[in-house]
DNA sequence: TAGATTGTTAATCGATTAACAATC
DNA sequence: TAGATTGTTAATCGATTAACAATC
């Protein structure tokens, strides 16, 4: 089966356009109401259930709650994924809170600093010592974490992580991690997104011709 | 001239990489050394590179001072880029002390905050009242924001920010913003990332056959 | 039934990789 | 010179879009 990242997080748009729909009210969609609910064309819509074998109505659309359900199938159903974070700087801190995990049926149940000051056990989410989450993923069988922490220390962090049977990995140090292929990692590096912006607004400008004084 | 995010995202990887080679006193480079560096094929480099009529010696290589001027005629050379963020929630707070915007000549100049308990005018940037956005951003020819207020927020700050003169758009909100065609809206959807990487985990786990209980 | 929409196959588009002539 | 690497063209790969037969 094609497996591709672009697809499953569209996947992941229809069920949230999905859910919204059914908010409203609706109860049945057409292929070409997901599609503009989420940007996309009609036949990607039908293309993408094809590939995991979500099937509507021919002529009579797709049932809301079936499709959630089936869309459900693919993704992991209702169920609340618990992930940890490691690294509770300025990030760190801010993903702990960050309301759109929950959205997404993502739970931070634990996060991980070196630095005392930081630690904190009485708070919603407990911030513990470095030292304990190799036993903590271990013993709450967690397969997901969060790095945020500074570049040195995310390779070391890594390592002890996959090792306690962290297989998941979404990383924000801005280097290139090494990991064996037993573990999945997805970075996300702000600081090339925002660069790469700014190269779009720039050539923009030059094709339109309305150059302006970038200071 | 065929213009690709990816592409773009590479050229500014490509030339992280050289700074790095540079201070560890390199000072010519293969494109083979460039790929290695940052994990792609050397006919990807070197065809990266042909796209912007970026040039090396046949046989000898690039010299990686050339090579960091090239690519910044094309990315903009060595200029501070200054951006806005709006919201100083979680996020907003995190990015206004983001260590990677420096290292990609980002700096974050000012923040705009709608709630008077979260601006404050003594710190090393400032968190203004989210009613002088406009005039900030005429006053000092912004042309790149952050959107990390909250969803239903986003969609008018953007409309206010855009008639203003902002020109590019980095999206933190889980919504699909509207626009016209003068702006380029970047988003950042962390739940889909990683519900996405959720996913690869999973079915990642399937097929090795090593399944465990995902409590 | 006639009309409309799905599900899937074929066509297109675009990006990556391979290959190799040019050349230092 | 012989060997190695660039720069570019051609081949491949993959993803999106279009088209349309099936069918409700």
């Amino acid at each position: 089966m094609k497996v591709n990242k672009q697809c499953i997080t569209r996947l992941a748009r229809y069920r949230n356009a999905l859910y919204r729909l059914k908010s409203l009210g609706f109860v049945r969609v057409f292929s070409d109401n997901i599609a503009d609910a989420v940007g996309v064309t009609s036949s990607q819509v039908r293309k993408d259930f094809s590939i995991f074998g979500i099937t509507g109505q021919k002529r009579g659309g797709y049932k809301i709650a079936d499709l959630i359900a089936q869309i459900g199938s693919v993704l992991g159903r209702d169920q609340m994924h618990r992930a940890i974070v490691v690294g509770v700087g300025n990030i760190g801190n801010a993903l702990i809170s960050y309301p759109g995990f929950l959205k997404e049926n993502i739970k931070i149940v634990a996060a991980f600093d070196i630095d005392p000051s930081r630690q904190s056990q009485k708070s919603d989410i407990p911030v513990l010592p470095l030292d304990k989450i190799s036993s903590y993923i271990k013993e709450e069988k967690i397969k997901i974490a969060i790095i945020a922490t500074p570049d040195i220390a995310a390779q070391q962090v890594l390592d002890i992580m996959v090792s306690a049977g962290i297989r998941g990995v979404l990383n924000f140090a801005p280097i290139r991690l090494k990991a064996d292929s037993k573990v999945v990692v997805s970075n996300v590096n702000l600081g090339l997104e925002l660069e790469t912006l700014i190269y779009f607004v720039k050539i923009f400008k030059e094709e339109e011709g309305y150059e302006e004084d970038n200071a």
